[in-house]
DNA sequence: CAGTAGTTTCAGTCACCACTGTAACGCGCC
DNA sequence: GGCGCGTTACAGTGGTGACTGAAACTACTG
């Protein structure tokens, strides 16, 4: 009975794929990615990376649970944040009921431009800064120096994403 | 005494400076915004806003406390991050024991590329997964999808920070 | 229409963290 | 060399939020 430890994935019969723990390391580490730069909690974290490398690809919100050993009532929650985040997508079988999730097809150029877009957000605060203490007192220095920097990268970031369109049109386009 | 009003600050003698409160709600704005950026506490956070604004530039601890309404041991701590995240300079007075801190002459770049380092950080992340299910899997295309993002971004914010310093330098420089 | 699998909701629990007040510590002035 | 201002360390507190277990709800099957 060598496939029942590595249960359903079919690659793994007779091969060398990853163990569980391994994989749980990884999951764990993309948790926390998302936990630092997305403010995501752990379980939404854990269940993201688990769905960039289950197999199949597709699984119900019991067999998420089961994966990273979380309650599911825990995973209505993250599927719930997941979902709203647009990292995520449900999907119906025929003749079931269960609902399966799978990683939506690509989250991850909108969710980091939405990151990017929040960083270069702090302009608007700046430009109220520089009203508030008058654009051209001494104290308006301070706030210049800001202004200037997120001012310019917002300018940056505009034609950078264009240019990333551009690459990806061309690619599979 | 209509200067008893504004306090310390001599520019607003008969001026029409913001109040108080204006620059308290400013404050909280920016304590807001690196609250979800940087993760910064709200007392941190204040104090960095307030030290963008203040009147004059440079102030005690007690001064800042006041200022923000917070406790001096708060501010103990508070500037304890400020200084380690290097947001604040401390600076002293001759023949004075107080400690009096400033805003760094220019922290933000460097704040902003951390940031952005920390953002493509997630490039070794998805290096060791396309390692862990074997680059050349049908699990591996999801991966693949976020690695080519996070490659090319990595390979983008290198150029872009080269113009900002060849823009500063040309501007001061 | 009863039974069942699956999902969602909700109240409760637990841990964590920021913040405060107080007490100790260090360091320049008289 | 004592005194006082300023800073630091620490224990206590309040609040927030993630997570769980159990109950309620929905939809499908026989």
């Amino acid at each position: 009975m060598v496939t029942e430890t590595t249960g359903t994935w079919g690659w793994a019969v007779g091969g060398a794929g990853p163990t569980r723990e391994q994989e749980l390391a990884w999951v764990e580490r993309v948790a926390g990615f998302f936990a630092r730069q997305n403010g995501l909690p752990p379980i939404p974290g854990r269940a993201l990376g688990w769905l960039m490398i289950c197999d199949p690809p597709e699984q119900s919100a019991a067999e998420l649970a089961a994966a990273i050993g979380a309650s599911r009532a825990s995973l209505t929650t993250a599927l719930q944040v997941l979902l709203a985040g647009g990292f995520v997508e449900p999907h119906h079988r025929a003749g079931e009921r269960t609902t399966y999730y799978r990683l939506a097809d690509d989250p991850w150029t909108d969710v980091t431009r939405r990151r990017m877009a929040a960083l270069t957000s702090f302009l608007a605060v700046t430009e109220e800064g520089l009203d508030l203490v008058g654009a051209d007192s001494a104290r308006a220095e301070r706030i210049r120096q800001v202004h200037e920097l997120f001012g310019w990268l917002d300018s940056e970031v505009g034609p950078m994403w264009r240019r990333w369109d551009a690459r990806r049109a061309g690619r599979d386009g």
